[in-house]
DNA sequence: GCCAACGTTGGC
DNA sequence: GCCAACGTTGGC
């Protein structure tokens, strides 16, 4: 069992669209990073922890609790000719970027960022980290545990 | 394989 | 909109 941290615009899919969703679940797309792809493929698993993060917003933090929901597969926005997650390299037969579904688990308190970088357990999150920028990333049961209870979940 | 130029992320 | 930090591209 691991424990990760998705940032998602709100603008784009937020933490109520999840939860509004059928079965409360998503299809979570659009990651181009290879670090954070190689996250997704290699250790992500089915019953792992999501830490919903909102960014690029005018209160970024964490918005909700999820949790891993089956296997990878291709990501079906790749081969959207000429949209905006469309990758020109990638075919149905050689597919570049992968999708995992995640399940809204719990709704607590809103955690800023700001509220996140005062807390001295966080300190070494690679979300608080100067310049990160992954997109998904991994989060220690300690930090976990310790968001959780932040959130009063 | 180096590295400069360029593109993207994302907080502020 | 700014800009620091980081990732990617492509010429050599």
């Amino acid at each position: 069992m691991r424990y990760w941290l998705m940032k998602s615009e709100p603008d784009e899919v937020a933490f109520d669209d999840v939860l509004a969703a059928p079965g409360k679940t998503v299809s979570w797309f659009g990651v181009r990073n290879y670090q954070a792809r190689n996250f997704m493929r290699d250790q992500m698993q089915p019953g792992d922890g999501v830490l919903f993060y909102h960014s690029s917003c005018a209160v970024p933090g964490i918005a909700g609790i999820a949790e891993v929901v089956g296997a990878p597969y291709p990501d079906a926005s790749q081969f959207e000719t000429d949209r905006k997650y469309a990758d020109p390299k990638a075919t149905p037969e050689a597919p570049r970027w992968i999708s995992v579904d995640v399940r809204a688990v719990a709704q607590g308190r809103y955690l800023p960022l700001t509220e996140l970088r005062t807390v001295p357990q966080l300190q070494d999150m690679v979300l608080l980290q100067k310049g990160s920028r992954l997109s998904v990333s991994p989060v220690t049961r300690g930090e976990w545990e310790c968001i959780l209870a932040l959130a009063g979940v």
